[in-house]
DNA sequence: TGTACATCAGTGAACGCGCGTTCACTGATGTAC
DNA sequence: TGTACATCAGTGAACGCGCGTTCACTGATGTAC
């Protein structure tokens, strides 16, 4: 039953697609080849038609998730300088400290749920990786209009404020919440200034 | 060949201690119960006369873990407060945010090396982890003579920064070393003031 | 445009393999007398 | 204190099980004429 070329290209994305949602939410080691197929639809033995291994489907849903992240990154460092430059990036960070996101493991920034895999990972997710991550820090400095330091550090407070928020919001939301909102309101208080 | 009380009691602390520092590298999925009984010197069979199960040593070197790093976090706050302690904070940030703990993956604090895995652990490991987190923001808080904002703010940002490097050390070298020293300047520059 | 055949996306059974866990066994230690 | 026996830490073979991967097969699509 062989497909045309559009639906077979169609359901390889939804596998990666799939794929990175179960990744994210659970981690690379705990989804089977069999599991990810089945939530794209297909069963497990087609997996090969599409990919050289595991792995290799493991290195392009990360880029996947790198190519969203700068996307809404992007979008806020192509707002014209200034106020409406700032006023998107203001949104951005309640949006990416927002307990919303934090509860949105399937769906969020590779750094937060990859952070701890990726040096157990292949050569290639960590090129990929890193240069994500370089590519990341630069449009923050855009969006941000500041010196490459201060985009780093908030790249950091970001990440480590909603990988902190995350691993605790089952077991002690209080203190979730409260990591969420230290980290927005000293990076929202840096903005106006 | 039974053993004495003392040895055996030995035997199990060695294993908790070598399996924390292969979870650590590795990750908990990555280590195998065979595995980490041989890093201690013995046998995989022995393993259950220690530990119900494999997740429950999971635990245990998760609480390890933290008592290690709430160890030196609360020999700061234990510093008399004003110029020593200041001094001892400043020293643990430079150690914290250093080459060489982004390089020792197999001793360093638990929130970098299980930020990720934790929220897809047992209940238990989470409970643990949020106790840990909560105890550690707080020594923060003493330590950093400020705040409960803005220690767990430079938690976030510590955490973070460390991450990020960690994760592009091989890829990247020059990013990881900007990434820490943005942090280290920020963090150090607030410390001062 | 129609026909004949090669291609290949998808299926589901099967493969090794390594995992966590169990078990019968060993023999020095701990304990009861 | 000495003896007899139960205890139990450690060993290594064995167990199911689920994993990533392979394979023979199907049948609609793509292509050559």
């Amino acid at each position: 039953m062989r497909l045309t070329r559009e639906k077979a290209a169609e359901n390889r994305a939804r596998v990666v697609d799939a794929a990175l949602g179960l990744f994210q939410r659970r981690g690379f080691a705990d989804v089977g080849v069999a599991e990810l197929m089945g939530a794209a639809g297909l069963t497990h033995g087609g997996f090969y038609n599409h990919f050289d291994s595991k792995a290799d489907l493991e290195a392009e849903a990360c880029g996947l998730a790198f190519e969203r992240a700068l996307g809404a990154i992007g979008k806020v460092a192509a707002k014209p300088a200034g106020d409406e430059r700032r006023a998107a990036m203001r949104l951005y960070v309640e949006r990416y400290l927002s307990a919303r996101a934090r509860d949105a493991a399937g769906a969020s920034c590779p750094m937060v749920s990859f952070g701890t895999d990726v040096s157990r990972e292949s050569r290639e997710v960590q090129a990929r990786y890193a240069r994500g991550l370089r590519a990341y820090v630069d449009l923050m400095g855009a969006a941000l209009e500041s010196e490459a330091a201060t985009a780093r550090a908030t790249v950091a407070e970001l990440v480590g404020a909603l990988s902190l928020a995350r691993s605790v919001a089952r077991a002690d939301r209080a203190l979730s919440d409260s990591i969420l909102e230290a980290a927005k309101a000293r990076i929202l208080a840096r903005l106006v200034r």
